[in-house]
DNA sequence: CGGACAAGCTGA
DNA sequence: CAGCTTGTCCGG
């Protein structure tokens, strides 16, 4: 990623043409050679190293023994002072090249380990190195590191189970949603310094907390970068994957199919597959948990499961609303089932989710109440304004005539959401909070039924009852991960009403009850969606079987044409502007990425794209 | 990124 | 043709 700035000439003593006497030392004949680092600059824009002198008066001050690669220096660029990373020591400047000292120091950086391993990050995500330095380096200068906390020995006794999956180099550990994850977590802490990721900052500061309470020496925020390089277990979100650890001695991924895991800007790196390679390099055990593990974990490591009855409990029942029978005229989104619900007869408070992700409508036959959806991708088609369907997936067209019986009427799926919460009002007869990101927090304790979004899932921590008001559109959505992401949001309301144990229901309004991701938490069996979705995916040649980047941006064009095909590389589009590579692997789909001369311009380039 | 410099546009 | 905008290149 940093290639072509820096030639590794050979070391030359002449004078280059030009070279004046204080920018490069003059050598005299048993003089030890000058001391040059190779530095990245601290400039987003800037992909390239920079050789520069280490100022002999530094050896006076222990500076220069405190040099080393990943230190945070300062340097003259261009004639601004900018921050930067040194990436290699004692390097041979190419000849030529008039040397400029470098113009301070800014403490500790990242260790040599972690900048080799953010090394492959870019090169795995087709990204800059820059921004993954930036998250892997403290937030202000640190000169030294506090004393290390005092280690506790761990005495609680931990599950078996727990002991089993750290035995394990890579273990895959399905529980149930509501299972606690303490005893994972002290496992690991028994071995050492233990990296510990959780999806969301939130969670992370829950954990943190229940650990110090036990005694445990922790680190969370990338605030405490000093105090997690000095020891101890780091506890955190996605960037913690690149904080520093002393002494790694194991790592767990807590939910590791969450999507929050994935960096949402380019280079799209993903926290779960880095802290996998993290643990690989150092030779430590990495366990990733989850209610239901993605394709990609599964492909990876062993998997451990519980009991039948143990994972059973710990799933809420699931009540199937199937739709297909209503008069898709005369219903809307709500109904008859709900009423009892909305009333409170299952018990407070209820919490409805309707996910309005994406523009596409939801079509339904008015006269037999089949969605539309198209026969080749099986999405939701969207209706033209010129009297046709769309489907999304490839732009096919086709007249407004329904599959099943040829009429051709349609209904609408969506209301908007401040008529449904009205709507809901009635049905309940009581007052009907809509929750948005901006509601006010101590508002949502005073109603007896929510109504908003998926975000409606975080903002509340328990409820009765959680109904999914048109989950056809989330099993159906243009995503490559749809289904998974499907069943994380099941997860995630199993997680507020609890296991069947205490009550706790899912309900699920649907046209499609047959749905492997619907059967999957009907049974309290995620491997039943497993077995439907890899041969989905198997099918399509899309990830785990193939590796895939997504290539945008004006410039895209041109750097598909300079793109290398070797090994079973494949282009596919342009679509919408975008470019799909596949490859049959990783390794492959990297290189060949990284062997193309990048064109100038704003260039997007998503691997492991959210759709395709 | 931001400065340097070169190549094109405009106005009198 | 000065004075300015826009584009391209490059930094040690």
């Amino acid at each position: 990623m940093t290639g072509g700035g820096t030639g590794q000439g050979r070391l030359d003593l002449d004078l280059p043409d030009g070279a004046t006497p204080e920018a490069v030392p003059t050598a005299a004949p048993g003089d030890p050679p000058a001391r040059v680092v190779r530095v990245l600059p601290d400039v987003a824009a800037i992909d390239r190293t920079f050789d520069y002198l280490v100022p002999g008066t530094w050896s006076a001050d222990g500076r220069a023994d405190r040099l080393g690669v990943g230190s945070r220096v300062r340097i003259v660029l261009a004639g601004r002072r900018v921050g930067g990373w040194v990436v290699a020591d004692h390097v041979r400047p190419p000849p030529g090249v008039e040397l400029r000292p470098l113009a301070g120091s800014s403490g500790l950086g990242p260790s040599a380990e972690m900048i080799d391993l953010a090394r492959w990050a870019a090169h795995r995500w087709a990204g800059r190195l820059v921004g993954l330095l930036r998250t892997a380096s403290p937030p202000t200068v640190v000169v030294s590191l506090p004393p290390a906390q005092a280690a506790v020995p761990v005495t609680a006794a931990v599950a078996t189970w727990a002991a089993r999956a750290l035995e394990q180099e890579r273990a895959v550990v399905r529980l149930a949603p509501g299972e606690d994850l303490t005893p994972l977590v002290l496992e690991a802490a028994r071995r050492g310094d233990a990296l510990i990721l959780l999806p969301t900052i939130a969670a992370a500061q829950r954990l943190t907390a229940t650990l110090r309470r036990i005694g445990l020496p922790v680190a969370g925020s990338q605030r405490d970068w000093a105090r997690a390089a000095a020891g101890g277990l780091v506890v955190g979100a996605r960037a913690a994957a690149l904080a520093p650890v002393r002494d790694l001695a194991a790592v767990v991924v807590v939910d590791e199919h969450d999507e929050s895991y994935r960096e949402e800007r380019a280079p799209t790196w993903n926290a779960r597959d880095l802290a996998a390679e993290r643990a690989r390099r150092a030779g430590v055990p990495c366990v990733l948990t989850s209610p239901s593990p993605s394709l990609e974990a599964l492909a990876w490591g062993d998997l451990l499961v519980p009991s039948r009855s143990d994972e059973r409990a710990g799933w809420p029942v699931v009540d199937l609303v199937d739709r297909r029978d209503d008069d898709p005229v005369r219903a809307g989104l709500l109904g008859e089932a709900l009423v009892p619900i909305l009333r409170g007869g299952g018990g407070d408070p209820v919490v409805c989710v309707l996910n309005r992700r994406g523009r596409s409508r939801l079509l339904a036959c008015s006269t037999c109440g089949d969605l539309v959806r198209c026969v080749d991708h099986q999405v939701p088609m969207v209706q033209e304004d010129d009297e046709a369907l769309v489907c999304p997936v490839d732009g096919m067209r086709r007249p407004q005539v329904c599959d099943g019986c040829g009429a051709t009427r349609f209904r609408n799926l969506r209301a908007g959401v401040a008529r449904l919460r009205e709507e809901l009002e009635a049905l309940a007869g009581r007052p009907v909070l809509e929750v948005t990101g901006d509601t006010d927090r101590s508002t949502l304790t005073d109603h007896g039924v929510y109504v908003g979004t998926e975000a409606v899932l975080h903002r509340l921590d328990r409820a009765a009852r959680v109904v999914f008001l048109e989950f056809d559109q989330e099993l159906l959505a243009p995503r490559i991960r749809a289904a998974e992401q499907a069943m994380a949001l099941l997860v995630r309301a199993a997680r507020l009403v609890g296991g069947r144990g205490g009550g706790g229901r899912l309900v699920v309004q649907t046209r499609m009850p047959e749905h492997e991701v619907l059967q999957a938490v009907l049974h309290a069996d995620p491997g039943r969606l497993v077995e439907a979705e890899s041969a989905r995916r198997r099918l399509l040649d899309l990830p785990p079987f193939s590796a895939l980047a997504r290539v945008s941006g004006p410039p895209a064009g041109e750097f598909i044409r300079r793109l290398g095909l070797p090994d079973g590389v494949s282009v596919l589009g342009p679509r919408d502007g975008a470019w799909l590579v596949r490859a049959p692997d990783h390794d492959t789909l990297s290189g060949a990425l990284a062997a193309v001369e990048r064109p100038q311009g704003r260039l997007r380039i998503e691997v492991d794209p959210a759709r395709a």
